[in-house]
DNA sequence: TGTGGATGCCTTTTT
DNA sequence: GGCATCCACA
């Protein structure tokens, strides 16, 4: 067991202590993952069956970063039996094998929290209620809650809590939604992401042998992320572990920013009382960051409340001050940020991927992704739209959804007029009302219209009857075919490509990539089966189940990407970064203007927490006195959580030049030289080691506008505008194509209308005129 | 049944 | 400012 050498003292402690409850209190930076993988691969070596082990985390990112990491230590002969994976696609294993205990087949559909909504709409339509009052997304956090506080339907309707909290709010039949929510779901075989964790605990009560079952295999039990755990969690994590309480929490109280997502803080800050015997480790070496960057960040965190008390120190370096700048606008942050980073990295020897720029909301990814753009800074942005929600994905994938489990309401919405075959929200309207009726799904009312007396003409019930025996024909042979021959099947028959191959607009083209690099996918998946599983032939149900469980989130940063990374605090927790900006750090931006509970506002500070951890050598903090924000400039005031900081940690930098002029008389988006050059001239960011401004380098090649090098949005080739080809607009006049791009399906392009700038357009709402 | 103009609304989002 | 949604119309 050389591998324990790795670890420090009290890392080692936590590692070996493998009888009974222990909560590890790890903090920023500590070393909290190494002591999972390790203890996992100590129980390991000390002949513990892989089998036996339960380890749960909260994405699929973690738990196969940690399988690996396990594997490089005690072989991935082993590593491979372990139960370790999220919350969700654990349970939903379980789940899946248990189905008929619970009144589910096995080939259960998981709705996304878009199917959730769009079936919550759909009911109140059917109520008759006014979806302005009865706001879908707010009774879908509300089932939502309930759920993850385990508050079935019937116990939400019996409860008169619940009734006089939604009267208050003026949704008082919210608990009937419930009711006829969770009865479509049943119907339709499909379990949303709530449920995966409601069922494992309605199936644990209600079968006690099941409970005992899973009990008896799961000998160790092991939780990331504890403090990230709602209710529903914690109770399925506590009766798994019940009779022999090897339990092992591990988190960080200080890094919770989930609430609003039903995780209680309370489950790590009570675990002493729940787990009697309960050992606590603490983790307070942090390896990550320089100490005026953890001196720092303790400072802050020291204001928060509710906390376990512990003492984070580094010996690392002591290193630079934070510094902390202001601007006029959002626009001059994200330019001295983008200045700074080219600073930076001709100064210290960065690379574009040591930077990260962290916001509290993706809409001011907008305004950075400009200025970085415009300094040819290549960078990536993470959030947003991922691969599995875009539309054609999401559509063909409804069509594996309704062919795996006939019921899957949502799914067949979806598909029934994609691509259009004649059948119109009355006949849809006509067929779920018909299904309402008879308490039965929309496939059954299909299978045999007459019984049902479905009110529609021979035309329209030929119609239907073609897209039933379409779809009954791929149900026989969903357990026969291979997933990648029967997918392959399925995108030719039912058109879904055929349409886009018609036209050739490049949105059709990458909906038509966007396909192919599903299907690819889907041979991936059975070929990696096949290969570790052994299996002979994989099944088209086997990818669905995995499919609704990943997440963008779940996409590996590319280690040869060299790109500066975007993204919203949120998601960078867990990630580190040699420098990092904190971009708008204002009042009614950061905290957020809808905290505004002091545990709210605890959490917000929480937030920033996190994203001053995440530096490793540099902290960089800007706000501007205003913002353009929802179509208007709003003026704002510095965080309050600035003053939280111990003073003597930061660098406040003075901006005279800008503080001298007047933004208004400046265009935003002005490409003039001399505003450029004033710009270049003015970042107050200091480089760590010296302030001088950017060199005339960098400048000249701005003039000569070399093409972006952001790669990630594909370079189209056979453009209708191609670079270098001249263009005429109604408003801008005659300009040059600089650049033409894909970005999320819609052909774009940057064309230089010389005076009046260089404009980023979507084709296919700029009507250009192209001249030779 | 599909479209286009007017209207209304915006957080964060591991599954 | 930008997107989704809704109603009015072809």
């Amino acid at each position: 067991m050389d591998f324990l050498n790795d670890l420090n003292k009290s890392q080692l402690e936590a590692v070996k202590h493998t009888d009974g409850p222990s909560l590890v209190i790890a903090g920023a930076g500590s070393g909290k993952t190494r002591v999972l993988t390790y203890k996992i691969a100590y129980l390991l070596s000390k002949g513990v069956s892989p089998a036996s082990i339960l380890a749960l985390t909260f994405t699929n990112k973690a738990a196969r970063e940690m399988r690996k990491r396990i594997g490089e230590l005690v072989g991935y002969q082993t590593s491979k039996y372990l139960w370790m994976g999220t919350f969700h696609s654990i349970f939903s294993r379980i789940l899946r094998s248990e189905a008929q205990l619970i009144g589910f087949t096995k080939d259960f559909t998981i709705y996304d929290t878009s199917d959730s909504k769009s079936l919550i709409k759909s009911i109140i339509k059917e109520l008759q209620l006014d979806d302005k009052i009865y706001k879908p997304g707010n009774i879908f956090s509300k089932i939502s809650f309930a759920k993850n506080n385990l508050f079935s339907a019937q116990s939400y309707f019996d409860n008169p809590d619940f009734l006089k909290a939604d009267t208050h709010s003026k949704v008082p039949r919210t608990r009937e939604i419930y009711a006829i929510y969770a009865n479509r779901c049943k119907q339709a075989n499909a379990m949303d992401f709530d449920d995966l964790l409601l069922q494992t605990n309605l199936l644990f009560r209600n079968n006690p042998e099941i409970l005992e079952k899973y009990q008896h295999i799961f000998n160790f039990v092991l939780v990331d992320e504890y403090q990230d755990t709602n209710f529903a969690q914690y109770l399925i994590v506590k009766k798994l572990s019940e009779k022999h309480e090897r339990i092992c929490v591990v988190g960080d109280d200080a890094q919770s920013i989930y609430s609003f997502r039903g995780a209680n803080i309370d489950n790590i800050l009570k675990f002493q009382q729940t787990y009697q015997h309960a050992t606590l480790f603490k983790l307070e070496q942090n390896y990550r960051s320089t100490q005026t960057i953890v001196n720092a960040a303790n400072s802050l965190i020291d204001k928060n409340a509710k906390q376990i008390k512990k003492t984070i120190f580094s010996k690392e370096k002591v290193g630079n001050l934070i510094q902390v700048s202001n601007v006029l606008t959002d626009f001059e942050e994200a330019f001295m940020v983008a200045n700074s980073i080219k600073d930076l990295k001709r100064k210290e020897e960065h690379s574009y991927k040591d930077f990260a720029v962290l916001y509290r909301t993706n809409s001011q990814s907008r305004v950075m992704e400009e200025a970085l753009r415009k300094q040819n800074i290549p960078y990536r942005i993470y959030g947003g739209l991922s691969f599995y929600q875009r539309k054609e994905i999401k559509d063909v994938i409804a069509y594996f959804r309704l062919i795996s489990n006939n019921d899957d309401e949502e799914a067949l919405k979806r598909i029934i007029n994609y691509p259009a075959r004649g059948i119109g929200s009355v006949t849809l309207e006509k067929l779920s009302a018909t299904a309402q009726t008879h308490n039965v799904s929309i496939w059954t009312v299909l299978s045999d219209m007459l019984k049902y007396n479905l009110n529609v003409n021979a035309g329209t019930a030929n119609k239907l009857a073609q897209f039933r025996d379409m779809i009954a024909v791929f149900s026989q042979q969903i357990q026969i075919l291979d997933a990648y021959e029967l997918a392959n099947n399925i995108v030719k028959t039912t058109g879904v490509i055929a349409d886009a191959m018609h036209d050739k607009s490049a949105e059709s083209l990458s909906r038509i990539d966007n396909v192919q690099e599903l299907l690819k996918a889907i041979y991936e998946f059975s070929e990696t089966k096949k290969n570790e599983e052994g299996m002979d032939i994989v099944l088209l149900p086997e990818f669905l189940s995995e499919v609704s469980l990943l997440t963008d989130q779940d996409e590996t940063k590319d280690e040869n990407d060299d790109k500066v990374t975007l993204m919203t605090v949120h998601a960078s927790k867990g990630l580190e970064f040699r420098t990092v900006y904190i971009v708008g750090m204002e009042e009614q931006l950061f905290p957020s203007p809808f905290a505004k509970s002091p545990d709210e506002i605890e959490e917000e500070r929480r937030l920033f927490y996190v994203a001053i951890t995440r530096a490793e050598e540099n902290c960089f903090i800007s706000y501007s006195k205003s913002r353009f924000r929802n179509g208007q400039t709003n003026f704002s005031n510095p965080s309050r959580f600035l003053k939280d900081i111990d003073n003597q940690y930061l660098e406040y930098i003075q901006n005279e030049v800008l503080d001298s002029r007047s933004t208004s008389s400046f265009n935003r988006w002005d490409d003039d030289i001399e505003i450029e050059r004033n710009r270049f001239r003015q970042t107050p960011f200091r480089s760590a080691r010296s302030a001088t401004a950017s060199s005339t380098q960098q400048f000249s090649r701005k003039l000569m506008k070399i093409n972006s090098a952001d790669d990630d949005k594909k370079t189209v080739d056979n453009a209708r505008y191609p670079v270098g080809s001249f263009v005429k607009h109604a408003i801008f006049g005659i300009g040059k194509v600089i650049e033409t791009s894909i970005s999320n399906g819609n052909e774009k392009a940057e064309i230089d209308f010389g005076e009046k700038g260089v404009k980023s357009l979507l084709l296919k709402f700029a009507k250009l005129e192209k001249l030779d």
